[in-house]
DNA sequence: ACCGTTCTGGACGCAGCGGTCAATAACGGC
DNA sequence: GCCGTTATTGACCGCTGCGTCCAGAACGGT
């Protein structure tokens, strides 16, 4: 046998996004990925290629990770899906506010890069895409439950919401205060057609 | 006197823009502005300052130009306040889907930018609150003429809107269809809580 | 006609970049 | 204990980037 790895790939990838999310594609040069993930030059370009395509992994690495936790978030019994939709929504809103300043790996890479790289749009066309297709999920199992109309187009209603929240993240990334993007979550959810309306 | 410049500034600014639009900040080359513009080291350096300066002023100049230009749309009577709104939220959907690639300088300064450069931040986030005032504006019109519930919050709706239109253009860049974000800007317009219906 | 001032163009310097490579190290099989 | 294989390290290469600088050019004032 050969000599075995002295790094976890997942762990590397975890610290490359770090690097990449924090100083963006362009501006991390293989020095700091060097540094952030402790790794010597030959081990970084013998395991992942080089920049470009260690870019890709790490992104479509978060992206799926991105979905995967929505998931999870919308997850469970029609009886709650419209209270965890308001839930995932403001805490989209309250998340793209302010601190962070980093905001959104799916947001920075696909602004970076989508205009000049099919293969990073294709990662976050497909992210949205998925993304899209939870919140109709969502919608649905509210529509099912009474919570939204049961006539409405789920779809494009999970379309639209799809784009506030991507809007948010991107206002917020401009220095929106949390309070202001609260704000547009609520006037969000207020906008969809409610249902039955079990209540009183 | 001295020797008299041979550029026009605001030409320079123009296609430096469209350079810093097509490739990016990071990714633009002082040589490729000087290719773009035509203006040799010396002259940008002399008469702009360096790299960043330059952005700066080019960043800030297109923003300003961008709210002018959606001032100018969104201007007119009470009565087409409405249909002008409409008209705007459907451009700016069909503007960031497909061809262009480019997509908006605006957010692709402000994602590439606004998270380490506080300069940049400040005009993305001046430039959002404006465009919000002109949606807020217009749908103040559209209120005092019927089209919109009076009793509705014109600066929360306004928010709303612009979170969806910066979403869409987000879509648009990872490769949404004109379709899709023609739709999204629909349901748009369709969730706006419509006054007295005076058409029937 | 001359001068001071400003603009122009490009050569230059230096730092940093991505990526390669060769020497060395750490294993399992036998 | 030797060997083939693979991981590791960091020196190294060529290139490109930003920004400076200087020699020369184009003016208006006098």
């Amino acid at each position: 046998m050969a000599r075995p790895r002295t790094f976890d790939e997942d762990d590397v990838l975890l610290a490359a996004r770090d690097q990449f999310w924090s100083t963006g594609y362009a501006t991390t040069s293989i020095d700091d990925v060097m540094a952030a993930t402790g790794l010597g030059k030959g081990s970084i370009y013998g395991a992942f290629g080089d920049k470009h395509q260690l870019f890709l992994r790490v992104y479509s690495v978060h992206c799926a990770g991105l979905v995967a936790s929505v998931r999870r978030a919308l997850e469970g019994p029609d009886a709650g899906a419209y209270e965890r939709l308001g839930q995932h929504v403001h805490a989209v809103a309250r998340g793209s506010a302010g601190a962070d300043r980093r905001g959104c790996l799916l947001a920075n890479g696909n602004a970076e890069l989508s205009g000049r790289d099919p293969a990073v749009a294709q990662i976050a066309l497909r992210t949205f895409d998925e993304l899209e297709e939870l919140l109709a999920g969502c919608i649905v199992q509210s529509q099912r439950h009474g919570d939204i109309e049961a006539g409405a187009d789920a779809r494009q209603l999970a379309a639209l919401l799809l784009a506030v929240l991507r809007g948010a993240e991107a206002l917020g990334k401009a220095g929106r205060n949390e309070a202001s993007l609260t704000s547009v979550a609520d006037a969000a959810m207020a906008m969809l057609p409610r249902g039955l309306e079990r209540r009183v």
